[in-house]
DNA sequence: CACAAAATCACCCAATGAGGTATTGTTATT
DNA sequence: AATAACAATACCTCATTGGGTGATTTTGTG
């Protein structure tokens, strides 16, 4: 059975070559080219990829954003991001998007047949430039463990809501003005917020809710 | 020239089996193979390697803390650790001590040979298992991005101490019970603390130290 | 509709935090 | 020896937060 693969890219001549690349190899098979993601769930339905090659730099909605729709929509669909951009912002959102694999377009076209596979097989293609920059998040010290966060504690998006308020630091009048609520509401809320994190104050919510990645 | 290459493992076979390969590869030597990293200060200032293989589990310090030291002392030594452990708190807290790669025990000889010369060459060579953990950390929202880190708040040693536990959440009497001084210090080290990170709240303050790093 | 969950508002009291100002001793550096 | 930075201590005042208790309204789901 082939491996379908639909591809994102807004610049026609790579979206057409990189389909004519695919489908002149044996087990690939181009199911979908698209010029941008505004579409992104009929597509997906229709095209029925197993891995989707993503570039980042589209008009509309940006290859980052169309990644975390897809993989909340179609998360057993693999998204390989292949685009010019180097830098460590894009690597970092858009793994954190969901995005399988991160390759670079000055690759050769064996490279991408490559990990086009291995992202199909479960794996994490990534660039050797790339693969650079994400161990420099770690070995800078850029970037914390978050623990695992699979304790859920079941905030209400209003909890959630003030939660984050409190992290910007805003005190209870300020964020029941901008809540339009009055202060004693805040005030509930942040007791009921207290007890679901099991805590007794306002610096031990706000650490919890960055470490715990609440915010 | 040939890559100089040393070896830190504890099982004499592996040991001399890597050693084996090594000088049987053109274009690589090893220069130094050592059981344990007690004397890993000596042991690299005599055998001059460009390269490091080292195991996790080890008598004595084990690899993750002897790349610690090692990139402390010597920063242009790439670290390539090679183990069996695929867990990812071990290989959160390799990368954190700064290693270059981080390779898989099962991997065939060329590979080995492969990894260490990308090392060489300013890479970072990864076992596909082990980048899947890693791209793992951030899909799975296990890790979050701090500010890059370069501003310095020029906090004194007792100002940091004093904030670290502010941000486990000790109020100012247990800080002052801590730290054996008297709770109208702490305070006036809380207010200094406040003026240089440029914050009037604790919860400001507990913020600015996780997202910054500094605690 | 009934029920539960969430959101809203209010009042009381105690505890804690924040800002200001001041003094003293120690340590390191010039 | 002088200076500056840090650490430590103290007191006063006002603002903010935390805990408790009780209530009404809105919302969503079976």
């Amino acid at each position: 059975m082939d491996i379908r693969i639909a591809i994102f890219e807004d610049n026609k001549l790579v979206r057409d070559a990189l389909e004519t690349i695919l489908n002149g190899t044996p087990g690939f098979v181009c199911c979908g080219a698209f010029a941008d993601g505004n579409r992104w769930e009929a597509d997906i339905n229709r095209s029925e990829p197993y891995v989707i090659l993503m570039d980042i730099e589209m008009p509309g909605l940006n290859g980052i954003e169309i990644t975390k729709k897809i993989c909340g929509r179609f998360p057993a669909v693999k998204i390989l991001i292949q685009t010019i951009f180097n830098d460590s912002e894009k690597i970092f959102l858009a793994l954190c998007a969901g995005a399988s694999g991160y390759i670079l377009k000055n690759e050769p076209p064996h490279k991408f047949i490559e990990a086009i596979n291995e992202a199909y097989l479960g794996g994490a293609p990534i660039s050797s430039p790339v693969a650079k920059k994400v161990l420099g998040f770690f070995a800078n010290q850029n970037v914390i463990l978050v623990s695992p966060g699979s304790e859920d504690y079941h905030l209400s998006e209003r909890e959630k809501e003030i939660l984050n308020l409190m992290v910007e630091a805003y005190n209870y009048k300020t964020i029941a003005e901008k809540l339009y609520i009055s202060y004693e509401t805040v005030r509930t809320h942040v007791k009921n917020i207290y007890k679901k994190l099991h805590v007794t104050s306002r610096s031990g919510a706000v650490m919890k809710a960055i470490q715990k990645g609440l915010s």
